[in-house]
DNA sequence: GGAATCAGTTCCCTCAAATGAACTATTGGG
DNA sequence: CCCAATAGTTCATTTGAGGGAACTGATTCC
């Protein structure tokens, strides 16, 4: 994914690094604080995108793409049984207003059941 | 993907449907005015996701999804060579605020190249 | 001694999505 | 007669993402 320089236009490169289902849910929930892998995994789960929950791989795999990134921090407190935290950088938390976004157009204009409005024009 | 109710989480719900690499760059076309199945194929030339231009099979699919949920509409001109106008419905245009959510989030905070930023904490 | 905890990794499999290329019907124009 | 143009569809294939399940290492609790 960054084997060669990502997309001169910026949603396409927005696109290239936040992908796929999970990407978007996973940077959420540091929102409210540094998160533990296990936490993550937890929280991630039931939202009902007909997935039961987050695999551990596919996490795993996005956490470490972020921190390359930038977007987060990931800390490993050398304890037993271990603990690792993942943080928010500067940048990762400026990925809110897109949370935002999304949610306040899916509120107004995704409803949950098949019967979509037909909007007059 | 209507097949049974979309999550109830907005976000996840904006997630399944808008998914994918080419869903919001194929909104974003018809921002300024209606466009063509041809015109749209070409406009999505290019944008180098590692992609060289959008599969005509990946686009109907596509644009049949969004006129289902009603962010595009679809006007076929009885025409010879036939003639199809795509159109976003109010809905689909109030997705522009996510576009440029995302493209300025890239902007200021995804570059191109791999040199990442280490932002002080 | 055995179980539990945590943060992953590894193996194997499946499935959906995307791709490339060819093909359709229709008619006007050279 | 043959080609071009439009809006797709069809076929065959690949790729990657994700899923399930099991496993690791170190240590503490029971």
């Amino acid at each position: 994914m960054l084997d060669h320089p990502l997309p001169e236009c910026p949603i396409a490169r927005f696109l290239t690094v936040l992908d796929g289902p999970w990407a978007m849910l996973i940077v959420r929930e540091p929102l409210t604080g540094p998160k533990r892998f296990t936490e993550l995994r937890a929280r991630l789960h039931g939202l009902g995108l007909g997935l039961p929950g987050i695999n551990p791989k596919t996490l795993s795999s996005r956490l470490r793409r972020f921190v390359l990134l930038g977007l987060v921090t990931r800390r490993a407190y050398p304890e037993v049984p271990p603990r690792v935290e993942y943080e928010l950088t500067p940048a990762g938390t400026r990925l809110e207003v897109v949370l935002a976004a999304m949610g306040a157009w899916a509120e107004q204009d995704l409803p949950r059941t098949g019967a979509f409005p037909i909007e007059d024009r």
